[in-house]
DNA sequence: ACCAGCTCCTGCTTGC
DNA sequence: TGCAAGCAGGAGCTGG
């Protein structure tokens, strides 16, 4: 399901009811998501008080009391609920647990946030928060592209040599820290570049426009609350909106909505995944 | 080092 | 209406 907006956008809605927050009781419902969760994560979790909640790429990091960092990858699929006192009447709270609720957090204050993943793809860890970065999951990352790391150097030195098609380079983590299969479709249509285009053959203006495009494709995408398809919503239960916004990804067959261009978007796939483009004007 | 293909799992949509 | 195929926002692993 989600991508840096979608991860962002739970991360807002999620902080206020964690962090500064004590876990009174964690409930695992299961051995594990995509791997298993780590040893006695339930008794690990349980008294410990949230210090902070921070996002890494598409990974949720919320720092304990115990030196320890839990980590939550939300996969294709994952979904973080809350449901308490103050939001037992809306529609979204479930009295029942869901065959796909693994993991549920009772907080103290009686708020309960329900890990749901139907697809199970996602994960979760612990992880000694001094040492965080050395996380297999989280050591080989590239830049967050939002941040100062990311720049037009930095991603053609990261594409350099690269003969692979530039959509496929950037779905790589190691490249740049956050991106999926929505947005970089959208990020190569602002930029004008071909998505089958060799990642290493891209001009520096190219990627300087590219480096522009992801960033704000990205903020404008969390200003929206992120994409929702399918079912995801944000922590809150609000929906997001930015799919309005689309340009090309979902929209194969419709008019390029550039102003000028006559294309019509188009749908290929490259490593087994859909890729939406205007063959007309990304070159 | 890079890269294409496969894999995990469930559920929704599409087409016959 | 039923059923099977196809598809889905991720990412690690394998083998070339």
């Amino acid at each position: 399901m989600p991508e840096l907006p979608e991860v962002e956008t739970v991360r807002r809605g999620l902080a206020p009811v964690l962090a500064g927050r004590m876990i009174a009781r964690a409930e695992v419902r299961r051995a594990g998501l995509r791997f298993p969760f780590p040893p006695d994560m339930a008794a690990r979790l349980t008294g410990r008080r949230v210090e902070a909640l921070s996002r890494r790429a598409k990974f949720l990091l919320a720092a304990l009391d115990s030196g320890e960092t839990l980590l939550i990858h939300l996969g294709m699929s994952g979904r973080l609920l809350i449901e308490g006192a103050e939001t037992a009447t809306l529609h979204h709270a479930r009295a029942v647990p869901s065959r796909h609720d693994h993991v549920v957090l009772h907080m103290q204050d009686g708020t309960r946030i329900t890990f749901n993943d139907a697809r199970r793809f996602g994960v979760m860890d612990l992880w000694p928060t001094d040492r965080l970065q050395e996380h297999p999951m989280l050591a080989r990352l590239g830049p967050e592209p939002l941040g100062n790391g990311f720049h037009a150097k930095a991603l053609a030195a990261a594409l350099a040599g690269r003969r692979a098609p530039v959509k496929t380079a950037l779905l790589d983590q190691r490249v740049v820290a956050g991106l999926g299969n929505i947005y970089v479709c959208e990020a190569l249509w602002r930029a004008g570049i071909h998505p089958k285009r060799a990642a290493g053959r891209i001009g520096n203006q190219r990627v300087a426009a590219l480096v522009r495009a992801i960033r704000a494709v990205l903020e404008e995408a969390i200003d929206s609350g992120g994409s929702t398809l399918r079912d995801f919503r944000a922590a809150d239960g609000e929906l997001g909106y930015f799919q309005h916004a689309f340009a090309v990804y979902d929209r194969a067959g419709r008019p390029c909505p550039r102003a000028g261009c006559k294309g019509k978007i188009a749908r290929i796939v490259q490593g087994g995944r859909s890729t939406f483009y205007c063959p007309r004007c990304q070159r």
